[in-house]
DNA sequence: ATATGCAGTCTACTGCAATAGACAATATAT
DNA sequence: ATATATTGTCTATTGCAGTAGACTGCATAT
């Protein structure tokens, strides 16, 4: 299960932009983007930590998970509470009165080519 | 702003799918399908009506604002809190380890043929 | 006129996420 | 040996979402 709480988020987003970071550091980070006292950077590693999102070694964090396999079950997790897994619906929903760009048609169009079943 | 909390979203939910209903009717489905009890129902109803998301006219219930609506915020949200923005990197990650039917796929062509920037 | 039921509100309880202060343990400097 | 800083944990507070019970007002049936 890679739910993780908004707070969690937060953290580990921080984690993932620098790591590997020394817990000291990281309150600094912590202290200056999220205005977060020095013990709640600790409790919310912790969190991290327990779940065995983040780990802490000689007072050195890395993480055990990547953002792109956070993101990956956030994607599913909508796709599929809100538009029943149509990835179709989801992006029909999103990009409905919207243009999209030349470069943005030529990334999709890639995408799309390259994730097609068999070929 | 089109947020809305869990509960919300799941009584509201109910609503699209049989709007017009009365607010008996709403329990009753409530009941059925989400194991509130009456009063909850009318807890929830209420939320929704003073966001004005509902309305209650003589005990018949309808929608104010379309599913569609709520979906596109929820998309945009996850996309700018989780992709910067980017929709091809919401896809990206989504689509990652899968392969898209010949149906998908189609789908998919003609929504980028239709939201191309200019032509 | 009185009892019964339905529609709806108001208040309260519970659980949990978010935050942080008090404290403990260890290392380091004087 | 003692003061100081660093690292980390444990406990407590706050706020809010979710849920529901007690209550009110109104209509209707007897």
């Amino acid at each position: 299960m890679l739910k993780l709480h908004e707070s969690e988020y937060k953290l580990i987003s921080i984690v993932w932009d620098n790591e590997p970071i020394t817990s000291k550091e990281l309150t600094i980070v912590s202290e200056e983007k999220l205005g977060w006292k020095r013990t709640t950077t600790y409790t919310v590693l912790k969190k991290l930590i327990t779940k065995n999102f983040l780990k802490n070694e000689n007072t050195v964090v890395t993480s055990l998970i990547k953002r792109k396999d956070v993101q990956k079950y956030e994607c599913e997790e909508i796709i599929n509470n809100r538009f029943n897994g149509s990835l179709t619906g989801f992006i029909t929903s999103f990009v409905n009165g919207k243009k999209l760009s030349k470069e943005e048609v030529e990334h999709l169009q890639n995408l799309i080519n390259e994730h097609k079943e068999e070929s």
